[in-house]
DNA sequence: ATCCCGAGGG
DNA sequence: CCCTCTGGAT
């Protein structure tokens, strides 16, 4: 078995990452962090294309977080119909939105600890959020990262918040953020959960499987 | 551990 | 049919 990966190879494979991706970065559409955070809620379980599909939409019906909180379930449920667990969400959009209102005065905190008292926000949804309305850094441990940086021989880590313990501390905080976006784009493009493209992947000689899934 | 849930691909 | 998609709450 190969040592656990150094800072130094880490580094090494999000520079190849960033080369071969150079157009990396979030793919939700979004105008402002109350969006995103919107956006990001509908994002689970659902590919970031299918949010983008409705949140024109939804965005031009609930256009602001009291807007939002004073919705219709069902009509809410309607618009987002498509990105899945349509229920869940809408019953979390209105309760998020009232919650901003109440606690946060209509914005989007800026704390990791107010975000994930939000409804429907857990810490990758924070991580987000804060990383890409605020600048915050921070790694979002989703599907995606967590089977590249197994893949890659990164963690044995299983746990999304043990993930983000593990690999951050091996990591420059600036280059968190960037890190969650460049695994993401990797996992979609070649490294993908079934049938991944070994043969194509600009990092197989970094990576420790060198080609099994 | 289980549930929520639609859409797309193989 | 199967699996997977930028999860979160119970």
């Amino acid at each position: 078995m190969p040592e656990k990966a150094t800072t130094r190879q880490m580094i090494r494979v999000l520079e190849i990452l960033a080369d071969t991706y150079p157009e990396a970065r979030c793919a939700l559409h979004f105008d402002g962090p109350w969006q995103l955070l919107v956006a990001t809620i509908l994002s689970a379980q659902c590919t970031d294309r299918q949010v983008n599909l409705v949140t024109g939409p939804l965005f031009q019906r609930f256009p602001n977080p009291d807007a939002m909180a004073g919705a219709d379930q069902g009509e809410l449920e309607n618009l987002i119909r498509s990105t899945g667990f349509f229920r869940n969400k809408a019953a979390n959009l209105i309760a998020c939105a009232a919650a901003l209102l109440q606690r946060h005065a209509g914005q989007v905190p800026e704390r990791m600890e107010d975000l994930v008292a939000l409804p429907g926000v857990g810490r990758k949804t924070a991580n987000v959020v804060l990383g890409n309305a605020f600048s915050v850094p921070g790694l979002a441990v989703d599907t995606h990262v967590r089977r590249v940086s197994w893949r890659l021989g990164w963690t044995k880590q299983t746990d999304p918040v043990r993930i983000e313990q593990d690999l951050c501390p091996r990591l420059p905080t600036e280059r968190w953020t960037m890190a969650s976006h460049l695994l993401i784009h990797h996992g979609r493009a070649i490294c993908r959960a079934s049938r991944p493209a070994c043969h194509s992947c600009p990092v197989l000689a970094l990576c420790p499987r060198t080609g099994v899934a």
